[in-house]
Formats: C-alpha cells, structure tokens, sequence
DNA sequence: TGGGCTCAGATTGTATACGATTTGACGAAT
DNA sequence: ATTCGTCAAATCGTATACAATCTGAGCCCA
C-alpha cells in the first residue's frame, strides 16, 4: 500500500501568519502591492483563501485594502505611528511587571535562548529575522504574564512597528536593544516587578528616540503620487 | 421620468455594525447562533458579504466561529473577562488626561447630550440601548483625546463589555454610573487632568466590581458538554 | 504638442454551484 | 431498553464563473 501524500494546500491562516513574517522581517516594504492571483499561485490556493488572509492582515492593521484596487502593505502615517508606540507605552511596562512577578526558571531560559538566536541572525548578517525576534520578543513577554488579549494585542502592534521602523529609523545603524532586554531577563529572573516595569518604560522611550517621528510624511513621493486625487 | 430606487444591498460593513449594536444592547445574547443563510436573508445579500462579515466580528473578539460548525456570538470566559477590564485599566485613564487637555467646549456639550440620551433612553426603559450609549461615551473620550488607534481598539474592548455585563452581571439593578461619567465631563471642563484620570480608574473599579468574576465558570454545565473532546 | 475620448486588458467584487462535514433520527441487533 | 450503524437533511467551506471597475495605451482632433 502506497502512502498518499496530501498537497496540504496552505489555509488562509498559514499565508496571513507567512506574510506577517515576511514584513516583520523588511522583506516586504510597506506599500507593496499584494495581487490576488500572484499570491495564490505562490502558495496554491484559489483567490478566496487569498482574500480571507488579505483581509485578515486588513483587520490586524498590516494591510490596507482599497476598494477595487487592491491589497498593499500598510504604510502607517506619522500620526498612526506615534500612536503605535504612545498604546505600546501604555501596555507593556504592566506587562513587564506581571512577568517579573510570574516569570519560572524555564521561562528565563526561554528568553535567553531567544536573545541568543537574535543574536546568532544577526551575527549571520540576516537583520530582518533579528529584527522579528527583537519584536517576538515583547509578545513573549506577554505570553509570560498569561495576558491572552494584551499578547494577542501587542502581537498586531509588534508588527505594525516594524512597518514604521521601515518607514522612519533614523540611521543605518542596529537597534541597540540587546542591553534593554538583558536586563528586563534580569529583572525576571529577580523577581523585580519595579526594575522590570521601569527598564521597559525607558526601552520604549529609547526606541521612540532612535525613529524620526518629526513632521514629514515619509520622505521623498513621486510628484504623480502626491497630487493624486 | 420616475425616480429608480436601487435595492440598496447592505454592505459587510454595515451588517457588522448593525449586529455589534444588538449584541451591545444585549438584543442578541453571547452564545447566539447566527447561521449565514438566516443573516443573509435578513439583510437581503449572499452568503458571501454575510461570511466578511462573520469573520470581522471573530477578529474583534465578538463573535466565535468554529469550524464547520458556525458562528456563534462569544461568550468570554471569566479569565477573557479579567483581561477585558485589565487592559481598558491601562488604557482608558491616560484617554481621561489626554481628554481633559484637549476637550473643547463642543466636546463638553456633545458629552452633555450624549449623558442626556442615555438618560432618556433609560426613562424610555430602553435599557439595552442606555448599556449601548454608556459604552459608547468611553469611546467618545477616546475621540476627543485625538487617538484614533485607541479609539478603534476601545470600542471593540467595550463591545466585548458588553457581552461580559451579560454574562457576569451582579444583580438586576441598573448600573450606576452617571455619576461617575457627570464627574469625567466636569473635569474636562475645569482642563483637570489629573481628576480626570483618578476618575477614570475609580469608575473602572467600580464596574469591575459590579461583576462577579470570581471563579465558578458560567454556572451548571452538562456532563455531555464537560467531556467534550 | 497636448487634451480628452474610447476601448481592451487586468484586477477585484459577488453570487452561486458543488463538495465536505456535522447532526439527529430511525431502526436493527444485542 | 440501549447501543450502534446508517442515512438524509442541514449547514458550512471552497472554487469558479461572471460582473463591475480601474488602468493605460492608442488615437483623434484641435
């Protein structure tokens, strides 16, 4: 008896969540179209399936879809952005206090092993995936706080600031995150729910400093783009 | 020439917003089943546009669709319901401030009258529609402090409120926070930013404790439901 | 040259047909 | 009487056909 392998045609879920990788990872730039049909042929499903993950990526804040023109890679606004990090500010620092006051042995070891693979991509010169780790692991923090909704939550703002970190990092230079996140693993392992809520606060601010968040839209548009409409 | 009224098909959008009040005005109760062919005859449009809109209501945490099963309003678990007012604790007292620091004196009217509404409402013994507009003038605040992204974010947090008071409600008595919502609009008034937020808190506190959400599910389950899977 | 018109091709929007799955009823066997 | 299997009806899942809309090229005509 022969073993029939399936096709295991991909569901919508599985597309959304490749795709928010892909632009978590900058390997998708915000704007970018996303046809209907490329995407199917890419991933083997017919157009619905497409759409359902289309429109998810919609309601998660990635896409932005308009009407009878199509799907694109969100290009968030200034305004959308500093409100992005201003709700991050809100959220996380509680969340970084309920880790330290949760956080097991294991879940430490978690974390370190997670900064060591940021760590190993970027050694491996592969910035976009250090970058995506760099965000998972504020989700994680969450995750240990056995917070579903904010996890849930902070997973579609971690994504959308890699969308403005696309748009508006200042220089070329890493993000200088590793020190922050070192000691928040510190303040966990500690117990330390003040220290913890703290280095979060002052992380947040220190990721605001390194974007460009003054007044100018997102640089230089084409002159047909800007008279649209 | 005679005028041609077109058929006027409602949109995905506008079925979602017509459901989401009913479940806020508790006309449509959590666990509510809503089959795609019963909604679409309702509304008059094809499964298709009844299906968009299902699935955007799954993505604000209002309604549960369960493979090959349907779709169902939610019934938010006790530690959902927690999380729920956790993250509006966060949230809606820094609104409060920013509110106080940027309301006008329309902002103040429209306040007003909103309170106003929701006290007719009451008088009319509407009482759904009076838990509709109390949940809305968090939003509002959301409005006026100029946040666009915790506006959208706090309705959706309200709506599943909603389903929360439904399912957790204390007793029979009418939820008392007029007076909490009158003293939010004086301070914004009086620019008081810091009255405002302690406001804030305090009120949510008062709500939360409105509810019973200590630990005892939802009451007496069926022994077919308890071993399922 | 350049403005505006028309039309074909490309792309998205919606309805519907058909397949897959679940559910509950019915009846046979123990 | 209870359990189990079978089956039909109800319902959801997906693909696809067709309609609506947008886009840009080509053309005409001042």
């Amino acid at each position: 008896m022969s073993v029939i392998l399936k096709p295991k045609t991909a569901t919508a879920e599985e597309i959304a969540v490749q795709l928010t990788e892909a632009i978590h990872a900058h390997r998708l730039q915000p704007g970018a179209k996303l046809r209907e049909d490329e995407v199917g042929d890419v991933f083997q499903v017919s157009r619905t399936i497409v759409r359902q993950a289309l429109h998810s990526l919609q309601h998660k804040g990635l896409v932005t879809i308009l009407r009878n023109k199509g799907a694109f890679v969100a290009k968030p606004t200034l305004k959308e952005a500093r409100e992005v990090f201003e709700a991050r500010s809100l959220i996380e620092p509680a969340m970084a206090r309920a880790a330290a006051l949760r956080a097991t042995a294991q879940d430490v070891a978690f974390l370190e092993a997670h900064m060591k693979a940021e760590q190993d991509a970027l050694d491996r010169e592969e910035v976009g995936e250090a970058l995506r780790l760099s965000g998972d692991f504020h989700v994680q923090i969450a995750r240990i706080a056995d917070h579903t909704l904010i996890e849930t939550l902070l997973g579609q703002l971690v994504a959308r600031s890699a969308l403005i970190i696309a748009l508006y990092w200042r220089r070329r230079n890493a993000l200088s995150d590793s020190a922050s996140h070192m000691g928040l693993v510190n303040a966990f392992r500690d117990a330390d729910a003040d220290g913890a809520e703290e280095i979060m606060k002052g992380h947040l601010l220190d990721l605001l400093m390194q974007l460009d968040l003054r007044d100018s839209p997102s640089g230089p548009v084409s002159l047909k783009e800007a008279l649209k409409k």
